[in-house]
DNA sequence: CCAGCTGATCACAGCCTGTTCACACCCGCG
DNA sequence: CGCGGGTGTGAACAGGCTGTGATCAGCTGG
């Protein structure tokens, strides 16, 4: 089980947990996360992540993968209002690492930090 | 790996990490960084620098080193406040070395407050 | 056959970045 | 003390890269 804070992901059992509540996923966005949640706090390449969670080769100037991440986003978004999740690498790739927010009423520190100090 | 104290340069992870927090930085920030860390301590004239962060040899009279100190600067002082890390070197170049704020030295009352806590 | 979901693609808007300028500021020197 | 050149900064730009909302077709269970 790959524990990321307030996010635990079980590529055994095929489910994602956020502070317990098991998150809806499609099979995909599954796979996807799973893949990232792997290689937590390091940059994936687009190309590598599409390649993990789609078993092929990427065509160039597939978007998919963004697409996917837009979805995770959300509803990691909704599951954990203010915490950031997926980090976009500009020109590289995406990052998964847990953010969470100061501004939450009895805060959730966990492991990580808090404070992304840089925009975006 | 390159520890430089709170400073972690990771060229292979393609990621700078500051008290183990990721610093968002683009491409030529990074490479700048990492040939900067390298060298760490030691006086880079901006010829070299730009010769091993942009892979040419540099025109005469381009600033783009410059202007990229200039932001990396500002990124670092943002993650951590009262540090300084590029030291110029008046008609030679830059040095990277992590040096904690001062608190001596002599004359510095205006801006006494240096650590704001550890950010919340 | 219909409704609901999911994966795959598009198109367009908007953001981020690498470069260059222009101008203020600082340094060493005569 | 006045200079001339080096360095610090803030901004403007053009393009490429991402974010996002929507559309379409294939499946699946009812």
């Amino acid at each position: 089980m790959i524990d990321l804070g307030p996010l635990q992901i079980m590529p055994g059992e095929q489910l994602v947990r956020v502070r317990g509540r098991t998150l809806m996923l499609s099979i995909r966005e599954l796979h996807l996360l799973i893949e990232l949640g792997r290689r937590a706090d390091r940059i994936v390449s687009r190309e590598e992540l599409f390649r993990l969670a789609w078993g092929r080769k990427m065509r160039s100037g597939d978007r998919s993968v963004d697409v996917y991440v837009r979805r995770l986003r959300v509803k990691l978004e909704e599951a954990l209002p203010g915490w950031r999740f997926i980090h976009t690498h500009f020109g590289f790739g995406y990052r998964l690492s847990p953010e969470g927010v100061p501004t939450e009423g009895g805060s959730d520190p966990s492991q990580s930090d808090d404070q992304p100090f840089t925009r975006r």
